[in-house]
DNA sequence: ATGCCTGCTTGCAGCAGA
């Protein structure tokens, strides 16, 4: 079974490029984020015509996240929200049973500029997110946390990492609370399958990145204990970046055994 | 230090993204 988690950078904007890459990649489960559309915009009558079952969390103008299942039925949802904060009402969480699965589709808060405001939401996100994932990483049931979690986990994961020290994807504080998700027990799949590759997951719009191939890997698939002895493998449809129209972040897959 | 590009907004410039 193949999972693919894919920031789309607005479903709007990419809906007739996002439904050539379902349809030619058939990919079993999609986690989808930065829908940025309400919940009554999403395009939900085009993705089942695709063939796929389908839950949403939107949100006006940013945010919003997706999962969807090849198929007649939908994911079943467990929670669209994060626990812990009632008052958060940005959508960068769903989470859902899926063919045995139990996937977690997360959008987590850029931080920049940081110092600031913005960073001190990212951090506090952080901690939720931490420790919401511990119950799930000791969880009996098969577990994968998927999404573009804005973190550079380490110094490979960057075309030049001296230029991003600053910056809030790849700050102490966000590497440190990164570090203590992993130590939880969970296995990030890209760097298990490929150990020593350069792999990017985004590639800035800005001074042509991708055709220089200045990205960074912040897109994620990290799975419990249970699962992870039924990877397979793992990749970036990277030739999707290059295509007319395309989100700054490119298809990034894990495939299962059964 | 800023803009470079792109998507979204009840918009027509400003914000956010990373």
């Amino acid at each position: 079974m193949k999972l693919v988690t894919y920031n789309v950078n607005g479903i709007g904007a990419r809906l007739p490029n996002f439904l050539r890459w379902l349809s030619e990649t058939a990919p079993d489960i999609v986690c989808l984020q930065e829908l940025k559309a309400p919940q009554e915009k999403f395009p939900e009558s085009a993705i089942r015509e695709a063939g796929y079952g389908v839950i949403w969390h939107g949100q006006k103008s940013w945010n919003g996240v997706a999962i969807l299942a090849r198929g007649k039925d939908d994911p079943v949802e467990i929670r669209r929200v994060l626990p812990d904060d009632p008052e958060d009402l940005q959508s960068r969480y769903i989470e859902a049973n899926v063919r045995g699965l139990l996937v977690g589709c997360l959008y987590l808060p850029n931080g920049n500029p940081a110092p600031g405001p913005k960073f001190d939401y990212k951090l506090r996100w952080m901690e939720r997110f931490i420790k919401h994932a511990a119950e799930l990483a000791s969880s009996t049931e098969p577990v994968i946390l998927a999404g573009d979690f804005n973190v550079i986990p380490t110094e490979r994961d960057v075309y030049k990492p001296e230029r991003w020290v600053d910056d809030a994807l790849f700050r102490v504080e966000t590497r440190e609370a990164f570090g203590r998700l992993m130590q939880q027990g969970w296995t990030d799949s890209l760097r298990t399958i490929h150990p020593d590759a350069t792999i990017f997951t985004f590639w800035d719009y800005f001074r042509n990145a991708y055709g220089r191939d200045a990205g960074l890997r912040i897109d994620h698939l990290l799975l419990n204990k249970t699962l992870r002895g039924r990877l397979v493998s793992a990749g970036v449809d990277r030739a999707v970046r290059g295509w007319e129209k395309a989100s700054d972040h490119a298809p990034t897959w894990v495939e299962l055994r059964d």
